[in-house]
RNA sequence: GCCCCCAUCGUCUAGCGGCCUAGGACUCCACCCUUUCAAGGUGGCAGCACGGGUUCGAAUCCCGUUGGGGGUGCCA
């Protein structure tokens, strides 16, 4: 699984942690490293967050490496490489804050975060205004190890954002290690940069204010630091960042509603980037090799990007009709019921595939052809009486179940049935669109659905007269209680 | 409060001083086509937050205001 170090290009992470379902954000923050690690024949190395909480991590890890796939970073591919752990280096993150402190840049504190809080009331300032610097206190339990933040400002020089200035007074010396020893995100994500020779760090842009304290790790540590990038984040319909509990954001969910994962993908990639050529084209679909190849961090957009559902489904309408015929059955194969006849299933899919926003609708639009001989659908009331209505549509209903019955095995085909309407409906001087809606009322049980005499053809001709009758005897019915 | 970031149609965006009476995509509407529904075609509604500068000329540069977002943890 691990891949090969080999190439001398560029070195990505993304370094995700496991605490459940695959964020939509993270997904395109993926995509953005995987992207340029590929195009400039570097890694994309992923690492596995999974200090403190959820500590087994073998089943969310697979989750991570799953979705992965599923939009198309691949753990086979020569640039992958990982997944690395976190918690694997515990030791590095506690021996690169022991060296911190031997070189001064860090001392320990024993205030507690109640007594922090309490001092700078007291104070009237926010935060911790360092308190033990230069108290000399030795490390003990309970004492915290903080960073000791030089003077001056600090420049971050980010790729999307060009540079930002930080006035080092306006940041704290934060805590590197625990009271119980353990290591904080900031240092640990450093140390593992550090020690996995990580050159580009592209991610949220809510990291934006953790760099300025990362990129002084770096340096106390003795490197240069990477080339950062931060990337807006996205928000929700009141412009707030896609949260957990509020929002749909797990990739796994629209997965299983029937998102196509290049639909996904192509969609992600137009937030905040615009894939050049796009205007000329009339079209933001464009292939991933195409993307991948023309993705550029300058050109990635400043502003926070709404997730729009309703694009994205107009995106996996589009994926979905330019299936193959093959790999849409395919697509659809664990939504539909397991008695179903897939040969049949597989004659009506040309004819619905451009009709579905998602693959888990293919179901419920075929579900007539797959009763069985015998079973009648259930006839929508609503759409039945509509379709009665017209004074020549019993007649004409009749004259049609009369054809069709008629009609020889070999003349089962769309083309016949059609003509065979036509030539019964110009009697009644009415139009096709007209003359169909009873008899597709009767054999489907709906007014909408597959082009008709496509659908009758794969229904057959036996069960598909029984329909027409059963539906002779219905009109008749409603005839009466008019 | 403080720090940082941001600001073009409802949404995602193109635009990087004159090509802009601001272009595309999604949504919505109308018409055409049509075997229902779709798809496709044509057309339409809709935007440079505001105020000052700079300039012959500003959506584009500068300043301010307002608005939005992110961060302010012994979370990641």
């Amino acid at each position: 699984m691990h891949g090969a170090m080999s190439s001398s290009g560029p070195r990505f992470r993304f370094a995700p942690s496991p605490t459940g379902m695959f964020h939509v954000g993270g997904a395109r923050s993926a995509l953005h490293n995987w992207a340029l690690a590929r195009q400039m024949g570097g890694a994309f190395v992923l690492r596995i967050e999974d200090t403190d909480e959820a500590r087994n991590n073998p089943e969310w890890t697979q989750g991570i490496i799953d979705a992965l796939a599923w939009i198309g970073i691949s753990a086979d591919d020569e640039h992958f490489e990982g997944p690395h752990f976190q918690s694997a280096n515990a030791d590095a993150h506690v021996a690169a804050a022991q060296r911190l402190f031997e070189a001064g840049v860090a001392y320990y504190c024993d205030l507690s975060g109640q007594e922090v809080q309490d001092r700078a009331k007291e104070l009237g300032i926010t935060g911790y205004d360092g308190y033990s610097r230069d108290r000399g206190l030795d490390p003990a339990p309970g004492r915290v190890l903080r960073f000791r933040v030089p003077d001056g400002t600090t420049i971050v020089h980010d790729e999307v954002r060009g540079e930002v200035t930080f006035d080092n007074s306006t940041i704290e010396d934060f805590v590197l290690l625990r009271g119980n020893g353990t290591p904080v995100f900031l240092l640990a994500n450093v140390v593992d940069d550090i020690e996995m020779s990580i050159t580009n760090v592209v991610r949220g842009e809510e990291h934006l204010p953790n760099t300025p304290k990362q990129q002084m790790l770096w340096q106390a540590l003795g490197h240069e630091p990477p080339q950062w990038a931060h990337i807006p984040v996205l928000v929700n319909e009141q412009r707030k960042k896609l949260s957990k509990r509020r929002d749909k954001v797990a990739l796994e969910q629209y997965r299983d509603d029937g998102i196509v994962a290049d639909a996904m993908v192509n969609y992600l990639m137009t937030l905040g980037w615009t894939m050049p050529g796009g205007e000329e084209a009339g079209s933001e679909i464009f292939p991933w090799s195409e993307m991948e190849a023309a993705f550029s961090l300058s050109a990635v957009s400043l502003s926070p990007a709404f997730f729009d559902v309703k694009k994205l489904v107009a995106f996996n309408k589009q994926y979905i009709k330019n299936m193959t015929v093959a790999d849409f059955v395919e697509a659809v194969d664990a939504d539909l019921p397991p008695d179903w006849d897939r040969a049949r299933f597989t004659e009506i899919a040309p004819h619905i595939m451009e009709r579905l926003e998602r693959l888990g609708d293919a179901p419920g639009v075929v579900d007539f052809l797959f009763l069985g001989d015998g079973v009648d659908p259930e006839i929508d009331a609503d759409a039945w009486a509509k379709a009665v209505k017209p004074e020549w549509a019993t007649t004409l209903l009749g004259e049609i179940t009369e054809a069709y019955d008629a009609l020889g095995a070999d003349e089962w085909t769309h083309e016949t049935l059609k003509a065979t309407m036509e030539t019964l409906m110009v009697a009644h001087e009415i139009k096709l669109g007209k003359a169909q809606a009873l008899p597709r009322v009767a054999v489907t049980g709906r007014s909408v659905g597959p082009p008709l005499f496509e659908a009758l053809e794969v229904l057959g001709q036996a069960e598909t007269v029984r329909r027409l009758r059963v539906g002779m005897t219905r009109a008749a019915r409603s005839a009466a209680t008019d």
